[in-house]
DNA sequence: TATTGTTATACTCTATAACTATA
DNA sequence: TATAGTTATAGAGTATAACAATA
C-alpha cells in the first residue's frame, strides 16, 4: 500500500525544485522501503488476529493503561466520535470495556478486559518486524543507528516520540 | 495516526516473549516515530491538493507512466475493484484519464493528464519529509545511514525495493 | 476457459454537526 | 457556558462476489 511513495522521489532532480543530491533521494527512497515494510508486517499482523489497523493500535495503546474516550482521540490522532465506533466493535468482542471515572460523571475509561490484554500481547509477540531486520545488524550498527536516527528526528520541528501526544 | 505503534512495545522485556534487548527496543521506536513522521507528512501534503492517501499515491505512480488498472492494484497493494473508485474520483477532477490498450482491447491504461502532472510534482515538492529530516545529518552520516538501512532491509524477506512489486 | 475491468454489496474509518449529560 | 461522549450523516477505502467484454 505503501510502496509507491518512495519511488515518487526518484525524478526530483530533473525538476525545477530546489536540487536534491542522488545521496539523499537514495536515503530517502531506503526510508520509504521501510515505511512500507513496516506498515505491511502492522497490519499483517493486525489482521492475525481479526482486528483492522485501527482497532490494533487502540488496543494496543489500552494494554498499557486505560484511558478516556477524549485522551484515545488525542493519541490516535482522530475525532473523538471515530473512538465510539472503534471501541464499540472491541467491546463487541470482549477485548474492551468502558468503565465510569469516579473523579468525573461525564468521562468514560476505556479498559482492556483479560482477554483483551492477550490479545495485545499476542499482538505485540507477533510484531516480527521488531526482530528480523534488526537481526541482521551487530551492536555497534544499532548504536549507529539508533545515533543517527536520533539526530535526523530531533533535527527537524514537531517530533515529541514514539507515544505522541 | 502511527503514533501508537512504537510506544506498544516498550514493555517487551517483561514478558515471556523471546527477550529483546533495551537498545533494540530503542531502535524499533525510533523507526515508530520515522514510520509516523512519514505518515503525518504525506497525508498533510496529500490533503494540501485535496487528495486522499490513496489518491496521490495513485497519482504519483501515475507521474512516471501510464498504466492498466490491474498494474495499479498490484502496485497499490489492494484489490482491482478498488482502483476502479478511486480512478474515477482522479477522472472527475481532470487529473487522470484513461486510455484503450492498442494491444489489448480488455485492458484499459490509466494515465496523468496534464494538470494531473501538474499537481503530481507539486504534491512531490511539497513532501518536506525529503529535505528537512536528512539536513542535519553530514553527507559521511547519509552515507552510513544509507548502508545500515541497506543491511536492514536485505537482512530479511520480502523486500524488492521502493517501487514495490 | 481465462483474464480485464466493472458493478453491487457490506464493513470500517474518517470528519462534521447536532445532541445528552454532566461540570 | 463549557466539556465528554454519543448519534446521525456522508464520503472514502477496502474485500468479496458476480458480471460483460475480450482474449
Amino acid at each position: 500500500m505503501m510502496s509507491s511513495i518512495g519511488g515518487s522521489l526518484e525524478r526530483m532532480s530533473t525538476q525545477k525544485t530546489p536540487r536534491i543530491d542522488p545521496l539523499t533521494v537514495e536515503v530517502v527512497d531506503l526510508i520509504g522501503t521501510v515505511v512500507a515494510r513496516y506498515h505491511e508486517e502492522y497490519e499483517e499482523a493486525a489482521s492475525e488476529h481479526a482486528l483492522t489497523g485501527a482497532q490494533a493500535r487502540l488496543l494496543s495503546l489500552l494494554s498499557l493503561e486505560p484511558l478516556p474516550m477524549r485522551r484515545l482521540a488525542q493519541k490516535l490522532k482522530c475525532e473523538p466520535s471515530n473512538v465510539t465506533g472503534i471501541v464499540d466493535r472491541l467491546e463487541a468482542r470482549g477485548l474492551v470495556e468502558r468503565r465510569p471515572d469516579p473523579a468525573d460523571r461525564r468521562v468514560k475509561l476505556a479498559a482492556v478486559t483479560v482477554e483483551g490484554l492477550g490479545v495485545a500481547r499476542s499482538l505485540r509477540d507477533s510484531l516480527r518486524f521488531a526482530r528480523e531486520p534488526l537481526a541482521g545488524l551487530s551492536r555497534e550498527e544499532r548504536v549507529s543507528l539508533r545515533g543517527l536516527l536520533l539526530r535526523m528526528l530531533s533535527g527537524s520541528a514537531g517530533v515529541g516520540g514514539p507515544g505522541g501526544s
